[in-house]
DNA sequence: ATATTTTTGTGTATTTATTACACAATCAAA
DNA sequence: TTTGATTGTGTAATAAATACACAAAAATAT
């Protein structure tokens, strides 16, 4: 507290009572180490899936983790996330973002260590991982239990920022084929909401929204009549959408 | 990049492969000085505010600061938000949330230095400031320019935040006196959302919401005809509160 | 006192979105 | 050819959003 606004160099200051050496000043500063944790969602199977490796850690020894590794002191942020996905999984390419950063202490066993969250939502066929240490694979979201790490929290809170993000943007083709019929859709987000819905309803909305693309092509190899196929007209929704507003609570 | 995968430590592992000593491992780790920004946002004169101090860096002579401080390594970084807030302004007790951390090379002029930044919204009437070291004062947050450091950017990504939050829950009377009359609400919402809206349907809105309070009290020193006033009745609206959902975009 | 100014408070008609709900058509498999 | 599973479609009822105008209350100026 007082011993942090009092520091040495907090005082060694210039006649107008600025701080004139900037590096000194940093140089009197606490550091910690940092590391990013990714948290990559897709869907398989009618289910939200999230890539788990096993804890390299003896302390986590058979526990799932996340993609983890540290953050270089002279490395974007942005970089060092999509770095450390590269050293995990070999994929290049995907669009990560920044969720919250985790800092509890002892959420690791060797000391202090902040991690900052990042998340991204992608396409399982479209995306094969190239590397497989720590049996690196997908799990389904519901039924992870007791990770590595404070990152059964992470998931969580990352799963809520997705269900908040795929109401108000059109992510939930991210983790869909390029040609997917309505019922996949609608699978993605009662998958990741939790929820039933209407089908007729559902469709009504998504037809309404207009950036459907209907194909004129037919779902294969399934045992039962086959739905139309779709794809995500980008451009027609970057032209259509609305600044959503609305208050609502 | 492979330096980072390549660590020795990292490579010291038990038979089994897993690593034994997380203190060794964590000891290896590159370590970066972290600060905490606070961004308090007020409402006065039918304004946006936010609370700045003139920073402290001869780098930045003249120009406008965050609250910020370093995080203690020792120390929950909640904890340390309320800290920083107390040293910069004597507030106590008030409610901070993380938006996200700032970490791009160069946005600190004595090097690497990571900050996260915590927002807050609070009314002006109900927290006298007990310090005014570096000129804290309240700036309308419409026209800031040239802050310190990247503390533009944090606080235009902090206000965004707020724009959606203030859409989505209650915030809006955290930012007015416990009695207030629907035209300052509508200005709170007019002022953060920088739009204008119908005062009917406004009120028609809010009034369907039902947890306003009518105390059956007027403004006073108005020079017009006075409003009447409300109180936000919180139990009311948290038993009542709708998970909100609704696909939009 | 009276008129003027400013702002409050209210209602209705129109449009748009949400919800609830049922049945015929298609294909695969038996 | 029958069965099972799933697709595709429409309408009526309700709820929410929008657009829009005028009288009443208080303060101020004359």
């Amino acid at each position: 507290m007082s011993e942090i606004s009092t520091l040495p160099a907090l005082r060694k200051r210039v006649a107008n009572n600025l701080i004139a050496d900037a590096k000194m000043l940093v140089d009197t500063y606490p550091t910690v180490p940092i590391t990013i944790d990714c948290v990559i969602f897709g869907f398989e199977e009618n289910r939200l899936k999230v890539l788990l490796i096993r804890s390299d850690l003896k302390h986590f020894e058979g526990k799932w983790s996340l993609l983890g590794n540290i953050a270089g002191d002279t490395e974007e942020l942005d970089d060092a996330a999509q770095r450390v996905l590269f050293q995990r999984t070999g994929m290049t390419d995907v669009f990560l973002e920044q969720v919250k950063t985790f800092g509890t202490i002892g959420r690791h066993p060797g000391g202090r260590v902040l991690t900052i969250a990042y998340c991204s939502l992608l396409n399982i066929q479209h995306h094969e991982l190239k590397i497989h240490d720590n049996e690196l694979h997908w799990h389904n979201v519901k039924g992870l239990g007791n990770m590595a790490f404070d990152h059964q929290i992470i998931v969580e809170e990352c799963h809520q920022w997705l269900q908040k993000r795929i109401q108000e943007q059109p992510l939930a083709f991210n983790l869909l084929p390029e040609k997917f019929s309505l019922r996949e859709l609608q699978n993605v987000y009662e998958a990741i909401l939790d929820v039933e819905m209407d089908r007729r309803n559902f469709r009504k909305k998504f037809f309404s929204m207009d950036f459907l693309t209907d194909i004129d092509e037919y779902e294969e190899n399934v045992p039962h009549r086959p739905g139309k196929l779709y794809k995500f007209n980008f451009e027609k929704y970057e032209k259509n959408k609305r600044n959503w507003f609305g208050i609502d609570f």
